[in-house]
DNA sequence: GACACATTTCAAGAAGTGTTGAATTATCCC
DNA sequence: GGGATAATTCAACACTTCTTGAAATGTGTC
């Protein structure tokens, strides 16, 4: 991933909003949400959620689809994925040492990696 | 970690400039660099980065220790390692099978886990 | 103390982001 | 076609962030 896409990414989860957006549409893959059931969870006026779908959409967090009379939303999960990627790479590429022993420490991975 | 802390991380990782200079910081880890440093690989006034720096300092991300004439910064690998750990949990936690089958289909465990 | 150096803080303006209600587009159903 | 519903775009304003040079702060050295 380019740091330029990852920055646009970043930016698209840095508003308390979109990030809670993101997170139900996460929680709710991957059928994803209807504009209208976000707007009944989330409690803000729909022409600013609008907005918000918008930006998550350009950041390619988020896609789009057209069902009748309804948008339905759907988090990119490949694209998290990318951007977790995105990090773990930046942490250990340059300095596999020192990111090693930290994650000893914290022991992120044992936690959350899926069973394969 | 909470996401109101998530949010305002990503927001410190928003812009090209800080995510470059945290790369930097990520790349000279756990040495660090001093003001002046980044200034140098940067190319921006040191009254712009001066800005920067403290925003990241602020979301915890960096972390800055005085050296006589000098400031230290240095990225906080644990924090980065929260982070994504944070994305990995927001993705798995709610829909363990959904995201399963997408990391199974990038791989990016096997590309970027350290050995242990 | 006086000077030089590294870096920050301040103040001001430019640029960008967020919020809102009104108007618009798209679709469905009769 | 006409009316109802879902959601967006538009335009205006408030608010925040970014950028810059000038001034200030802290530290080392003579």
């Amino acid at each position: 991933m380019e740091s330029r896409q990852a920055s646009s990414i970043f930016e698209a989860l840095s508003s308390d909003v979109r990030l809670d957006v993101f997170r139900l549409l996460v929680k709710n893959a991957p059928s994803g949400l209807v504009a209208g059931d976000i707007a009944k969870a989330m409690d803000i006026p729909s022409t600013n959620l609008s907005f918000h779908l918008k930006a998550l959409v350009q950041s390619g967090l988020v896609s789009v689809e057209r069902e009748g009379r309804f948008l339905r939303y759907r988090a990119s999960i490949p694209l998290m994925l990318d951007v977790i990627a995105y990090l773990t790479a930046e942490c250990c590429s340059d300095n596999p040492e020192c990111c090693r022993a930290f994650r000893a420490e914290s022991d992120v991975d044992a936690r959350f990696l899926p069973t394969r």
